[in-house]
RNA sequence: UGGGGGAUCGUCUAGUGGUAGGACGCCGGUCUUUGGAGCCGGCUACCUAGGUUCGAAUCCUAGUCCCCCAGCCA
């Protein structure tokens, strides 16, 4: 699948690169993709990735990695290597270029000093939340500091003394020299550097002054020669900062910071915080819990690498805040499975099935399509015999309008097999079907004489005594509402959907299941695409069903019961 | 309220003065040994009100609504 380049749709920040380009204002194309290695990457990154590294592939620039390491007290290895995998998974490749803003400690440092002597930048020993005060508000300017307008030479003792560990934390900070009464809030005096006696991650204890992301951030892309710094909209009224930066610091560079809207969907979360609580508090089983929208978590789920960077592609660029519908993901994971996953026949929930004339003890091999999409997939012998399972949705004992399935007297044909005719229902106490008898028709077997007959429907099954054992996970969407309905009072999580997951025991598989290998992705018949969970490494066949199959039935039933 | 952004089918997204297009979704048909896939057809969209113009989603004016910003988080 290789999708030419001019097939993916423009948008805006792909106009902007080309221009850029043709009207010589940049040589070449440097993006690059930033996260904080505090947290799981979720398909939002995926849609920030595909857009900066498919920038970079479009014009035969390259995309660095560049880890935002510059608070010391959420960041941790197990993202960073996380992180990587993701990317890597996702299908890029950084060609060599990972960074780390915690390597520019030093230069960082080195251009806060040049500000300081510059006169743009002075030492604040306010307490947090007297800046916080003098900040001013929304509609009201702020107030100068009363350390504001120390002597370049005070500001560089002092910033040193920051350095060398003197001072207690949150005792001082540095901030830039801008205008307190500035309409844009990020402009009154934004703190660049606080006092944080915390052991970082890479660094150890070599600082206990960190860089925030004002300032961080921009020199760090104009360090590595960014062309385009491409970000989230909530980082708009930052820009005037960012240029700021990188003029008074003199830096070598000039990057250009492009925002756009980051990816919603519905029916699930995408905050890093909100993702973070529900695996804290063991609401999912954990980043890779295939309800959550993480790279890890869909990965599990069965999604591929192809259908999530079509998706991306497909939604857009822009800047208007949008939710895209959980069903345009889902389209894209069936049309990529569609074309490559095997077919196979299981029984999620078994009703047995004896097949009275059938000769007790006799078994054919039936041959089976591996993929109607694909040829070259070949064929397989699946076991038939007097004893099948049927799904217990395919029998009615009293067929609903437009039921084509097996019922009292109606016939169906068993894929691959036979026709079979429902003479009679056997039932427990309860007065529930347990069993059904029926009888076969031996000439309508596949490519019979009688095959070509037309029933209603084809109904899958598995041969009771050849059948493995198996668990499914059917997964439901995170959430019942959207969030953006919810007052930001209510305890979000009340709105979890207790159905997202459902546990199936007692499954019924066709045997050329047992070579299954974890995350080997399939089309049970007639049902959906389930991949191997790595539970199955437990003993017990496990599957995740990825996404069902649309469901023409489904509706059909749904809309007689609506009336 | 100050500042920064944004409003086009149900949901995304094109279009930048000349027939409002595409995708998802939905509805119908066709085909089918998956009620899948495919194929064919259809679906009350330019936030509002004025204005400019032969002609406006695009330009102008005035509104309305939505999002973001008052961390020593990113």
């Amino acid at each position: 699948m290789t999708t030419p380049e001019s097939s993916i749709p423009s948008n805006f920040i792909r106009d902007i690169v080309a221009e850029d380009l043709k009207s010589g204002k940049r040589a070449q194309v440097v993006t690059r993709f930033p996260p904080e290695p505090n947290g799981y990457l979720h398909i939002g990154h995926a849609k920030s990735i595909g857009l900066n590294f498919g920038l970079a592939i479009e014009h035969h620039g390259i995309c660095h990695l560049r880890f935002d390491d510059t608070n010391p007290e959420t960041e941790d290895p197990e993202y960073v290597q996380a992180i990587q995998d993701d990317v890597r998974w996702l299908g890029f490749d950084w060609h060599g270029k990972m960074f780390f803003a915690s390597d520019y400690f030093e230069k960082l440092y080195q251009f806060a000093e040049r500000l300081i002597q510059k006169g743009r930048a002075y030492v604040d020993s306010s307490s947090a939340e007297d800046i916080r005060k003098r900040r001013g508000t929304l509609t009201e300017p702020g107030t100068d500091s009363p350390h504001r307008n120390r002597s370049i030479e005070e500001n560089l003792a002092l910033f040193r003394r920051m350095k060398a560990g003197e001072f207690a934390d949150g005792t001082h900070v540095l901030r830039a020299k801008i205008d307190m009464a500035s309409p844009n809030i990020n402009l009154r005096d934004p703190v660049f550097y606080r006092i944080r006696k915390a052991t970082h991650y890479r660094t150890g204890d070599a600082w206990c002054i960190y860089p925030s992301y004002d300032y961080a951030h921009p020199l760090s892309d104009a360090l590595e020669g960014i062309t385009h710094s491409i970000c989230t909209l909530e980082f708009e009224d930052h820009r005037p900062l960012y240029d700021w930066v990188v003029e008074q610091a003199d830096a070598p560079h000039r990057p250009r910071q492009i925002e756009f809207a980051r990816l919603n969907l519905t029916n699930t979360v995408m905050s890093k915080r909100k993702l973070l609580e529900l695996v804290e508090k063991n609401l999912v089983s954990g980043w890779d819990d295939p309800r959550l929208p993480t790279i890890k978590g869909l990965r599990r789920r069965g999604y591929t690498p192809e259908a999530i960077r079509a998706f991306c592609e497909a939604i857009g660029v822009a800047k208007r805040d949008a939710t895209i519908e959980m069903a345009m993901l889902e389209h894209f994971i069936r049309e990529d499975l569609n074309r490559r996953a095997a077919r196979v026949m299981a029984v999620l929930r078994p009703l047995k099935v004896v097949i009275d004339n059938y000769p007790e003890g006799q078994v054919e091999e039936l041959d089976a399509v591996n993929n109607p999409e694909d040829p070259g997939a070949g064929t397989r012998k699946v076991p038939f015999s007097r004893t099948i399972y049927i799904e217990q949705d395919d029998f009615r004992e009293v067929p609903p309008p437009k039921f084509f399935r097996l019922s009292p007297g109606k016939e169906v044909r068993l894929r691959y097999a036979y026709i079979v005719k429902c003479e009679s229902v056997v039932k427990n106490e309860r007065g529930e079907a347990i069993e059904v008898r029926c009888t076969y028709d031996p000439e309508t077997k596949s490519g019979g004489p009688q095959a070509g007959r037309k029933v209603k429907a084809t109904i899958h099954w598995v041969s009771a005594k050849h059948a493995l054992d198996a668990d499914v996970r059917l997964y439901e969407p995170l959430l019942k509402t959207d969030l953006s309905k919810v007052p930001a009072d209510h305890d979000w999580t009340l709105y979890l959907n207790p159905h997202s997951l459902e546990k199936l025991t007692g499954c019924k598989v066709e045997p050329g299941l047992l070579k299954g290998k974890i995350g080997d992705r399939y089309q049970f018949e007639r049902q959906g695409y389930y991949c191997v969970d790595p539970d199955t490494a437990k003993g017990l066949l496990t599957f995740n069903r990825t996404v069902p199959l649309r469901d023409t039935w489904a509706k059909i039933e749904k809309a007689q019961q609506e009336g």
